[in-house]
DNA sequence: ATTTTGACCATGG
DNA sequence: TCCATGGCCAAAA
């Protein structure tokens, strides 16, 4: 059996990683980003009450295979996009679609 | 227990 | 604008 809880899975590829408080605090707050919004990581590391762990963010959202956390929202604090699973240019394509892109910036 | 890694950040040249 | 540097933290090795 699993020793570690499921984080989600995305076409078969599953992520196996310990619990821990500070993943639970950002998935809640990354969660909560509204369609056409979006956040830098190191507002999620904020907002998640940790405000200089916004590199630790980057890991554990490279680890998301959960739909249901919107993870391509979360971008660099400079606007540029940062990565993403399946490569930024889908990255991209989605925030069009959500609007987040203004006048080619975000 | 210690070291390395990484979807980052701010600064400075 | 682009690159290098030092710093930061959690997770993995």
């Amino acid at each position: 059996m699993k020793k570690y809880s499921m984080l989600g899975n995305h076409k078969g590829k599953v992520a196996y990683r310990t619990p821990s408080v500070f993943r639970q605090k950002v998935s809640r707050v990354v969660r909560n980003i509204s369609p056409g919004r979006t956040l830098s990581y190191k507002s999620v590391a904020e907002k998640a009450g940790s405000p200089r762990a916004y590199r630790a963010v980057g890991n554990i959202l490279s680890q998301n295979y959960d739909p249901k956390i919107p993870c391509h929202r979360v971008i660099r604090s400079n606007g540029s996009l940062g990565g993403y699973n399946r490569g930024n240019r889908n990255k991209k394509n989605i925030l069009k679609k959500e609007k987040a892109f203004r006048d080619g910036k975000i």
